[in-house]
DNA sequence: AACGCGCCCTGTCCGC
DNA sequence: TGCGGACAGGGCGCGT
């Protein structure tokens, strides 16, 4: 469920009041969430441990503990995480693991699905499998010539290619469709045809979607929460994702919904070449 | 070897 | 009302 936005915007409250915590006690509910060997390895290795800051990378929060070790959790489609001093009243139906801190206070990890994944990484393991992931849609590095020649390699359609978290991280089929809305360009659209001009606008329309959604708190469909477990405020400013059959903003040309690669992808037929 | 499909899992909604 | 099918923000593993 979570996109970039959601997770950075859950990034950004987690660095308010994750610093400094320290872990007393660490349950788990369900152990298929886990990258582990076992769950009393997993438990070892974080009881003591104190945490020292909260970043995003990709899709995954990223939090940095004493020890030079790494905790990293990706939400899949329905994870949330919750800090709270009143574990068994937040209304969470599915929590799988649990983080007792020395002050009285707890996170939660829940997860309807259970997609997501939650990893405790050695010193310097998690930097090496970092980097694996692509550019960083909202970082300097990000620029109009740099995704042109990344367009010119692939022959999948765009929406898919925009998916990849290997080219670009971050960017879900949100705002992947919004991305290609504003940018004039069809989710079919085969990423080696696309032109300079097309790039560049692409580039800049999906800085703008990602950016403006981090403003408003990310988008809330169905499950989506943040770290205070409150909704996200971008869903009406959605243009076309889940619009299949309302009016085009731009034109009024019913907004499509097409598959592709077993997801949804919607465009305005007239607007989008 | 890049690409797309099926699948992991639970919940919700819609049509019959 | 109940039931079956489609679908849901992600990403891995597999066959082609």
């Amino acid at each position: 469920m979570p996109e970039l936005p959601e997770v950075e915007t859950i990034v950004r409250d987690l660095r308010e009041r994750l610093p400094g915590a320290t872990i007393a006690k660490v349950s788990v509910k369900h152990p298929d969430i886990l990258v582990a060997d076992s769950v009393p390895k997993f438990q070892r290795a974080l009881r003591g441990r104190t945490m020292n800051s909260v970043d995003r990378r990709a899709k995954n929060i990223v939090i940095a503990l004493d020890d030079g070790s790494t905790l990293v959790i990706h939400l899949g489609m329905t994870g949330r995480l919750v800090v709270t001093t009143a574990p068994e009243k937040t209304g969470l139906r599915h929590i799988a693991v649990r983080f007792d801190f020395t002050d009285a206070r707890t996170l939660l990890y829940d997860d309807v699905r259970r997609f997501g994944r939650v990893e405790h990484f050695q010193a310097g393991h998690w930097d090496r499998r970092a980097l694996e992931f692509g550019v960083e849609p909202l970082s300097d590095a990000f620029t109009a010539a740099h995704l042109f020649e990344l367009t010119r390699l692939s022959i999948s359609p765009m929406r898919n290619w925009l998916l990849d978290p290997y080219r670009v991280a971050g960017v879900g089929n949100i705002y992947a469709n919004e991305a290609l809305f504003r940018a004039g360009v069809r989710p079919t659209r085969r990423a080696n045809t696309l032109t300079r001009a097309e790039t560049a606008r692409l580039r800049d329309t999906l800085r703008a979607v990602l950016q403006e959604s981090i403003d408003r708190r990310g988008t809330t469909l169905n499950d989506y929460r943040d770290a205070r477990n409150q909704e996200g405020a971008f869903l009406p400013l959605l243009q076309v994702y889940d619009r299949a059959g309302e009016p085009c903003v731009n034109c009024g040309t019913p907004i499509k919904r097409i598959v592709l690669s077993n997801r949804s992808a919607f465009y305005c037929s007239r607007c989008q070449r």
